[in-house]
DNA sequence: ATCGTTAATCGTAAATATACGATAGATGGA
DNA sequence: TCCATCTATCGTATATTTACGATTAACGAT
């Protein structure tokens, strides 16, 4: 069978596994750096950065702003992508709750 | 088509994706926690936790088990696992400097 | 109004993940 | 020795992820 018992976890278990997930390809995270880096960054920048064609990359991007670690504001024909400070915040918080929690480090 | 491109990306990276993918599964987020409140448990004890199968908690203990954030000791007939708190203690660091590289939180 | 640029989405293929039951292998006890 | 217990692995089915090219949609400029 597979049809995902993930729902019959606890909702910030679920939330965390979430966030992992989001951040659980190399793209992704070399993604956020590149945000990072600069400012204001649009789609077809960080393909040039990636190994990867606009649609796999624009794909990446979706993941990362459905779990809200980024934005995307509309700028004419382009897409403005940026890091979202608060959202980062948080899942870091609740990152190192977890890891606090399972091995007092 | 679909072989992974992860190979392309750096090497902390690669491993930082790894060990977000071990948390990317709420039932390995709940396993951790488990271990965490019991110090000598086995396998069977998780699966009771847990709605899942013994077979499908095998599997994640064997995820979490291959990129070290548990050890499995085997103690007769049973499996004794363990937080490895040392690579736990990594992984913390690790993703708390990625965090503060991308959101200086 | 048309053209070029930009990015999302569609369609598709292959790989990986999730889940189960059944089986196999290893150990300790009767 | 034989049995019960425990866990890993096998075989399997389905879902999801990763990746691409092609197309669509939206905008600005000519």
């Amino acid at each position: 069978m597979a049809f995902s018992k993930k729902e019959e976890f606890n909702r910030n278990d679920i939330w965390l596994a979430d966030v992992a997930k989001a951040l659980s390809h190399p793209a992704r995270i070399k993604i956020l750096k590149i945000l990072t880096g600069m400012n204001d960054c649009m789609c077809g920048d960080i393909v040039e950065l990636l190994p990867l064609s606009q649609s796999t990359v624009s794909q990446h991007l979706k993941e990362l702003k459905s779990v809200g670690l980024i934005t995307g504001k509309i700028d004419g024909p382009k897409v403005c992508y940026c890091i979202n400070k608060a959202n980062l915040q948080k899942a870091k918080s609740e990152i190192d709750k977890l890891f606090n929690q399972v091995c007092a480090c």
